[in-house]
Parts: structure tokens; C-alpha cells; sequence
DNA sequence: TTCTATTTTTAGATTAGACTAAAAATTATA
DNA sequence: TATAATTTTTAGTCTAATCTAAAAATAGAA
């Protein structure tokens, strides 16, 4: 239906869409793909075409409908594959990444219906990320980044912003994973950083970390 | 570490070198892979570069033991694939084959490790193909055509040779699956047709049928 | 053994996707 | 508003993998 690279493109715009509102940049895209501005230029003149996006000349691009659903499929199957793998692979959640960038091109509908039947239909993959139904819709969550929250409020952790296995396992190492518990005991106004309670354990975060970090407050 | 094409010519040769033992013709592999005589010359060159295969001009290719090594490995995960998706997903034999088309080429040791234990480590796949082992090793076993075998002698089947949805369809049809008794009553010389008695029916099978079949004869 | 048929290889073209370098458009600044 | 800086596009090149058409080598038949 789609080759690997038209996936990946739409994917990255997908994302790119909703981190910041609106339309999305040739540079923006060249930067998350790690590729040049003139590749993506070919790449969405011809997606274009297709009529997966619209794009007006050194206007940026916006994902169609149609667009949206393949590019809402792909990152379906990329987080039911996460699940598969950590569920039932053992996988360390630092681990997946890679390989579900991989499974998520597998073309088979039966497949992912299947797939997603055998894992229970999770809504969400075990970095946090809620995976679209099959018709593309995401769920929308009321999470906030670790770093908004207020001293001496409390969160659940709900999620990570950024996945890299660095960052996994500093989390690790720091006993943090999804559904920790976490307070907040201290916040320096000048860097951002923290003091936050895990457990019974206490200790300072970077303001890096903490905006990385999504919680779901509790009232 | 290998491209797709690369490993797909790399594993149509290790199994055209086991169905002809000795050297394999470049149209035998064109054959095979439903490709030009000339392409496959292109291919052969580049893999014989990197001592997959040895190659001389007009003389057709023999992988080397570097070579056998790799395709043997895609044949392992096509196989442990499709031993996923019978066992785990309830697909039906005549569906895994495309499927596992696609995700033999999933780049990932580990995945393999433990998607091999998560199965527990079976030897066959759906269709009775023996899964070669971590290093690339084929268990050898002595099955026969259904063909080859005289009246009034019976065997298990075992496996198939051919797997196209159109014959596991109708062996369905005919209730012959892996592990099913068959009693050849009787065998006409002219066209190579049988009687078979599966289970408590008896009926005709023509040749074509019979030499896609393997069974065990039992002494 | 010589000629013909078949097989295999070479040469040259094509496509997808990426790149570099340079041109064009847009945005920011003085 | 003119100029500088930035962003985006175009033009042309490259590689992997394929193809067609033609040439070369091998095998089979008289």
C-alpha cells in the first residue's frame, strides 16, 4: 500500500502535528527524521500527490484525513508491538523501541486484529502513549509534565515524553516507572530542578528529567 | 546488516540448493524468485563480493558456509513466525505465509531468543518444515512422498511441500492435516493416482496431490 | 565436430529515495 | 523599506534493485 519510507514520513508528521498545532515545516520534519530539508521536500510533493497531505510551496504541510488514519494506523501497530514485546517477550521497556520500529510496517490487517485480541486491546503502551483504535482515534488523556505540577502536590506517573533507553533507565535506576507514585517537596525557581519523593526515598531531579516526566494529579 | 533482497536471494537459493543438491542456475534462482535471468547475475555478483556464495561465470552459485549460515537464520524466524501465529493468534495454516514473508526480515537477535522460548522452542513449523537451530542447523528427517509409497502401506503425514492456500485448502477439505493416518488401498501406475482411506472415508487423490505430501511410513 | 538452441552475462535505462550545491522565497533586522 | 539571514525549493548526482535488448558462452543435435 505505502513503502517504508512514505510511513515513516507520515508518522513523523503525525507526531510533529501534535506536539506543535498547526502546520508542520520542512525543517521540522528534516530535524525529527534526521535527514536533509531537500529529501523531504521530495517526499512531500510526492505524499501530496497522493493526497495524504496538503502543501503550498515554503508553507509547511498538513495531514489529510486519509493521512491521518495511515499515519494513525502505523503508530497503532508500533504500540500494540510494544505491548506484544514487553507483555509477552519480557521485553525491558527500554528495549522495544528499536525493534517495534520495525514490526509496525508489517502489512496485514488480520494481523494487527488478532494481535491486539491476544494482548486484551490495551489502550495504552508501556511507555504511557494511549495507541489509537482502529479507526485512528487517539484517546485523549489529562496528563502534565512532571514539571508543571506544583511543591508539595502529588502525581501518579502516567507516561514518559521522551523514550530513549538513557532516560528508561534513569528512571530505573530511581525506581520510577508507570503508576509510581510521586510528590513533590521542593522546586527551585531558577533551574527548574526538584526535590521529589518516591517511596521512602527523597531525592533532587534536573528540570530535564522532570519535563519529561508526565503525571496524573490527583485531587 | 543484510539488505531484504539480499537475504531473499540468499534463501531461495539455500532451498533450491537442497531440493537440487549442487550448484544452482542463475534461471533456476530467476525461476524461483519470479525475477530476470539478468537480475539475478547482478545479485549473485554482489553477494559472491562479500563471500556469500561462490560464483564462476556460466556456472551457477553454492553458498558458502557464511552464506548458508545467513539464509538459514531468515528460514529459522519465517518458521518460528509462523509457529507465532498458528499457536498464539489462531491464524489457519494456509494464512501465515505471507505474513512471515515479511516478518522473517525483522532485524533483532534478542526478538528471536525470545520468541523461540516463548513458544517453547518448537522443531516444526505449521506445515511440518523443521525450524534450523540458533546456528543455523537443519534436523534431518525421513519422510517420503505420500508418492513413493506402495499399496497397502501406511504413514503420518508429516508436512507438505508445496503451501499454497489452494492445496492446504483442500487438504482441509479432505481432512489431511500434520499427524494424519493414511492407508494407501490403492495406486494406478498410468497416472500415479491413488485411494487413500483417511480416517473411516476413502477416496481418490491424483498424483499431483501425492507428491506434495510427505509421510512416515511406520514399520 | 559444427551448427543451433539455450543459458547466462553485459550494457544501458528506470525508479525510489537520498544527497550536495545553488537558486528562490520568506522572514527578520537595521 | 532595503538588506541580511533563514528557510525552502530546484537541479543534478548517487546507489540499490530492477528491467529490456543484445552479446557471449555453453550445451545439445545432426
Amino acid at each position: 500500500m505505502f513503502t517504508l519510507a512514505e510511513e515513516n514520513y507520515l508518522k513523523a508528521i503525525f507526531h510533529l502535528e501534535h506536539e506543535f498545532q498547526g502546520e508542520v515545516s520542512t525543517n521540522a520534519i528534516a530535524e525529527s527524521m534526521e535527514t536533509k530539508p531537500s529529501s523531504v521536500t521530495d517526499m512531500i510533493q510526492k505524499l501530496a500527490e497522493k493526497k495524504l497531505l496538503t502543501y503550498k510551496r515554503y508553507k509547511g504541510v498538513q495531514l489529510t484525513a486519509e493521512g491521518k488514519k495511515v499515519a494513525a494506523n502505523v503508530i497503532r501497530k508500533h504500540r500494540l508491538w510494544e505491548v506484544f514485546l514487553v507483555e509477552k517477550l519480557s521485553f525491558h521497556w527500554d528495549q522495544v523501541h528499536e525493534i517495534a520500529e520495525q514490526l509496525e510496517h508489517i502489512q496485514s490487517e488480520e494481523l494487527i486484529i488478532r494481535l491486539d485480541k491476544f494482548l486484551g486491546s490495551p489502550e495504552f503502551d508501556p511507555h504511557g502513549d494511549p495507541i489509537p483504535d482502529k479507526h485512528g482515534v487517539l484517546k485523549r488523556t489529562e496528563k502534565k509534565l512532571l514539571s508543571e505540577i506544583d511543591k508539595n502536590q502529588k502525581g501518579v506517573c502516567v507516561g514518559v515524553k521522551e523514550s530513549s533507553p538513557e532516560f528508561l533507565q534513569y528512571l530505573d535506576k530511581k525506581k520510577i516507572s508507570i503508576g509510581t507514585k510521586i510528590r513533590v517537596l521542593g522546586k527551585e525557581f531558577f533551574d527548574g530542578s526538584m526535590i521529589i519523593q518516591v517511596g521512602s526515598e527523597q531525592f533532587f531531579i534536573s528540570h530535564k528529567i522532570a519535563e519529561n516526566l508526565y503525571v496524573q494529579t490527583q485531587e
